[in-house]
DNA sequence: CTACATCCTCTAGCGACTAGAGGTGCAAGA
DNA sequence: TCTTGCACCTCTAGTCGCTAGAGGATGTAG
């Protein structure tokens, strides 16, 4: 077999060197074989396994959630009771902060659109942060 | 004038109390008067530039881009330029935010829609996970 | 053999707080 | 007056998920 230094595993995964070093480091995966040398040498699977940890990344899951799905791919009788839950729970939290930012996006326009290019002291801008009043939602 | 204490300071702006040390400590907020034993003592613009903060982070603005906004509101001779292009960019990284986080719902939606609540190697979260051309956006 | 890219470890830094230790100030009840 | 107990003080360190940089070793192409 061919050795895959960290720098090919990170470009055929999409984690930087420097991150793929880090999950090392926090055990999210297992540390490779090493060269005479003390350079890393990866299999193809850490190759997936990088770019599960990736993907899941870019979903927005956290570090620990990527955790309990890793040990749950890597155990495939188990349920997966557990990977739905996380992934429920992540669209929840998606759903909330889209609507957050929606109303958010209401209001920075608002902002913009009010901004009479003056001077400040007419400024929608200044004067909508400046009082929390002035605008239609209170939590987010 | 009665002393308003930190914690008053932070009831009324909805800052908390180590968050309001904190501002300080950057900069953000004048260092107040102290009482003879040593504790800060606020004046209600205090209040104001707080509650003007809190405003600017619930909307997501970075302390940097605060910090601007309030030296433009101490200001208020300057252009509002500066103001309305800072609030504008915030606009653009919103939209952003809200198109990507909608890809995200939809690939999450596709996840737990196809879970067969079975084991873990029927499961559609992990599959997905582990396969990103599975999934039909491809950049966040 | 010599460049030069890539690798190694280690520590420190980012943003925006938050938590905790260890101590002082202050107002109200006994 | 004393004491209880909360609020305040400073300082350091921790959070998350990396990222940057120092200072050195290894590996490969010409």
């Amino acid at each position: 077999m061919k050795k895959i230094t960290i720098g090919e595993a990170a470009r055929q995964s999409g984690v930087k060197v420097p991150t793929v070093r880090y999950y090392e480091s926090i055990g999210l995966l297992a540390a490779p074989n090493r060269s005479e040398g003390n350079q890393r040498s990866f299999e193809p699977a850490d190759i997936s396994r990088l770019a599960f940890i990736r993907h899941a990344r870019e979903l927005g899951f956290e570090i620990e959630a990527i955790r309990t799905l890793l040990t749950l791919q890597d155990d495939p009788n188990q349920s997966c009771a557990s990977a739905d839950a996380i992934a429920k729970a992540r669209l929840i939290e998606v759903e909330q902060r889209i609507r957050s930012l929606m109303a958010l996006k209401a209001e920075l326009e608002t902002m913009v659109e009010g901004c009479g290019h003056g001077r400040v002291d007419q400024c929608r801008v200044i004067e909508v942060l400046a009082d929390h009043g002035q605008c239609r939602h209170s939590q987010h």
